[in-house]
DNA sequence: TTTAAAAATGTAAACGATTACATTTATAAT
DNA sequence: ATTATAAATGTAATCGTTTACATTTTTAAA
């Protein structure tokens, strides 16, 4: 058993004495090839410990059943949720997985794709990087009719098919909280304004205020990374503010929880002088103290939606040319660091 | 441009009139052609598009450039500095990486080898599942003499090539820093101790007990998974404990975070009444309160020093099997979770 | 100009599977 | 026993590279 060269269908071939042909029929369980002599065979192929070479059969058959994902980051529950969702779906699909992430990369992000189209996947799933500036390095897949689902951070160009929550609707839904918690003076932490997910949010918190009456104050808006520091700077930046705000929409949990420590070591009172809402559901948030408000979103859902898509699309059962948007629910859930009212 | 077919080196011998092998020759630069030619077979691969076809390749090479990698979840910092650093030496040495993850689960990570096997990485790195019980579905790679390295999470038979940390020192010196600040009853949460990192810690805490003549209490330790739901158990039986623990030892700093959640919410004081040691250095670390004394260990370091060791190993540089157990550092990092003393 | 050596290119056989098409063998109908 | 048909198996081309070995072309020395 040491070392041992592979076992090829030709050696079954002929230690059975039957030609490669039934082999490999008989492998793939062709009811053409004959039960016994099926048998035969798979029982060798086991024997023998043999393992289908699937370049050759690739090189054949023009075809990888292969998906490639490439996300922003791996260490959230989001993205985890989203995994699994996908390797659910693709699995089942019999499709094979190939993660790949940019660490919120530009550059990262075109070096994967560059690597999974070399990779020749079947189709490829992705989530925008922070600082991707185009979509250029997704061209070759669509060059190829190779067919491309983003989801979440995604570029509504109108060519793509994209899975998504309400990004307008939660950031609305998150201040409008804010607002009936008597707040007036509502801080925004967000991110890069180019990517849809936190444009669509502060759109969100725009027209809440406006909904409500409250005049909105570039002021109070704060765009940085996502980042520890961020966080950091976001809270002392808050703190510089006069009149100070008496409430944050933060649209990351991460950075809403960093933001949240600095306050508290600033002697700020949270909800009571300042409430917080973050965004994602991310385990961090039921940890903190306060417990953070904030919105959650279905990832395993978006996962298994953009994999049965694709899936759906390779197949030729559904065009994905056709459905360009899917927006899948999302939630606020409302925890103590917003809680003004009912703290009373 | 629309879904053109594929370039190959045929159709750019017949192009320039020249042979498939002068082609083949030239696409990697090979000195042996002339550099004219070289020129003009390069600027018609960029301006046609073409793409190696790496199953062709690998056919015939028999070789895949591609390491796999296993891990247990990827949601965590240290999991993800592994990978970087994994990433960054297989990229350097024109490897690719497959990463497939486990879910902490001994079934999946049965897939996710037997797949890998498939795809004939040249070579694996892996941390076990929580569930694994057995390495038999490793065996398939050694029989080939596919080397075979494990990290952080591993089994010590004395056969494979491991990379860890000194968890019994860590265990030793986070229960002797519980010890120093006064500490008697100090109880020990932890997981599986079929798995070596839990079972050293475990050694560790009862050496520095023993050494500092505190008698060994089996009832202080609680085994677990690693689940929100084990923190809470976890916290609530120490809460029943008569007489109550003084400080806690938490072999994971999300589980950690869980009880001290519990606990304060118990109306338990951190650290004065219970002070409290987690491991990993995760981002929750940090951001609950008290901020939470920890074990830090450089997951970037290991990932690099395993996938070093591979491609060495790969490259004929090194034989793994000369080099057993390679271990780095790790240290304490002390925050208010557990400074009884300094407190005063 | 001839010739030897070096440089450049070409030929053809792998690599291991899939499958259209051809052939053989078994089965059933006459 | 003959034939038609169905079932089982086989033959050989193909997928796109790589590379040992063979051949041609260029360069430089005699």
């Amino acid at each position: 058993m040491i070392k041992n060269k592979e076992v090829t269908i030709y050696d079954m071939a002929t230690a059975l004495n039957v030609s490669i042909a039934t082999v490999s029929r008989a492998l793939k369980n062709d009811p053409v090839v004959n039960k016994k002599t099926r048998k035969k065979i798979s029982e060798l192929a086991e024997e023998l410990g043999y393992r289908t070479n699937h370049f050759a059969r690739n090189l054949r058959n023009q075809s990888t059943k292969t998906i490639g994902i490439i996300v922003h980051e791996l260490n959230s529950n989001f993205i985890t949720s989203v995994l699994a969702g996908v390797e659910k779906i693709t699995a089942e699909a019999g499709y094979d997985l190939i993660i790949a992430h940019s660490s919120e990369s530009f550059t990262k992000e075109i070096a994967n794709a560059k690597n999974l189209f070399e990779k020749r996947v079947d189709g490829l799933i992705a989530s925008l990087s922070f600082d991707t500036e185009n979509l250029d390095h997704f061209q070759p897949f669509i060059n190829k009719g190779v067919p491309v689902m983003f989801f979440d951070r995604v570029e509504q160009d109108g060519n793509n098919t994209v899975v998504i929550i309400d990004n307008a609707k939660c950031g609305y839904q998150a201040t409008q909280h804010l607002i009936e918690q008597g707040c007036q003076r509502i801080a925004h932490v967000t991110s890069s304004l180019l990517r849809n997910v936190y444009a669509q949010r502060f759109k969100g918190y725009k027209d809440a205020l406006f909904d409500a009456g409250i005049p909105f104050d570039e002021r109070l808006v704060i765009v940085k990374d996502l980042s520890e520091k961020a966080g950091v700077a976001s809270a002392m930046q808050m703190l510089k503010m006069k009149p100070s705000p008496d409430a944050a929409f933060i649209t990351n949990d991460f950075v809403a929880a960093v933001c949240m420590r600095t306050l508290k070591e600033n002697g700020v009172k949270i909800p009571e002088e300042i409430a917080i809402v973050g965004f994602n559901n991310d385990a961090v948030s039921k940890l903190i103290e306060p417990a953070l408000t904030t919105i959650n979103y279905p990832g395993k859902d978006m996962g298994e939606i953009a994999a049965r898509n694709l899936i759906n699309h390779l197949k030729g059962i559904s065009d994905m040319n056709h459905t360009n948007t899917i927006i899948v629910r999302s939630e606020l859930i409302i925890r103590k660091s917003s809680l003004k009212k009912s703290s009373l």
